[in-house]
DNA sequence: TATTGTTATACTCTATAACTATA
DNA sequence: TATAGTTATAGAGTATAACAATA
């Protein structure tokens, strides 16, 4: 370690929302994916199983719909978690598949969930409760107008 | 286009700040990415450029630490910003390179950032100004807490 | 015709390890 | 010993195109 910190540098888009989106979100993925190494499950995969878990019977195409995947990516996703035996697939109308948790599938989301609440609970203790309210609340208004604009 | 707008399923992690700034984060530099295509640069590759520009005679090393981005990650970016023409390394002590940017490199970014500027008037309108700088204060506020658990 | 699931493929970003050269 | 830059490599996530089967 040296002791002598050396002078920060210039951020030239520290105003620009964008940018702090970024960097906050990336540090907070980090942190997650950290979280959830000993459950053998990345942030993505962790969502898709808490998606299904709250979803039960909906098919891989909504999921992605709603998680702004596409189809491609999630499908092997989905094969992971149906080997793993966390989900299972059950025959909709000939073409698609309502997913399910197996018991094993609940079990673990519940856990996740938990993960989920700690690891934010740490994260984000910088903010008072109202702050993080205000936080969210902030980000949901712009999930429209962002999903719009794409 | 199916006149018939399936029902929205249940987003489990709609509650949690880590989720709701992954997906505001994806789609906004989604969208900036698409802004930039025409600059043959990426966000990535765009934020170095002006940290350089901002920056001039500044090592690749603490480029990179001040982006969070491994001197592994950032040396071909830094070759290819090279190969284009946009920086110029300078030696600066025998094993490091100062860097800065050559005419081309400052008018393009020049360019880059009225692009961000553009693309963030557009993508955050929904947002009042008020609201704006709310959400800017905040997520600078959350940087240095997330920082420190990392 | 449109949708579902799948495969193949490529690209970006990231993470780690190892190496050389220099401080 | 620590740091700078580089290379190799692997992994996650995402994008597009194409295909067969089904609606």
């Amino acid at each position: 370690m040296s002791e002598i910190r050396e002078r920060a540098l210039l951020e030239p888009l520290e105003k620009f929302l964008g940018y702090q989106l970024r960097r906050v979100s990336a540090a907070c993925m980090a942190h997650l994916a950290n979280a959830l190494t000993a459950q053998n499950l990345s942030p993505t995969l962790g969502t898709v199983l808490l998606m299904i878990k709250a979803n039960p019977g909906a098919t891989q195409a909504r999921i992605g719909r709603s998680l702004a995947m596409q189809r491609a990516n999630i499908a092997p996703l989905i094969a992971r978690l149906e080997h793993d035996g966390l989900i299972v697939r059950k025959v909709c109308d000939g073409r698609s598949f309502g997913l399910a948790c197996t018991p094993k599938g609940e079990a673990l989301g519940k856990r996740v969930r938990q993960i989920i609440t700690d690891h934010e609970a740490e994260l984000f203790r910088a903010l008072t409760e109202d702050e993080q309210k205000q936080l969210l609340d902030l980000l949901i208004k712009m999930r429209g107008s962002v999903a719009a604009a794409s």
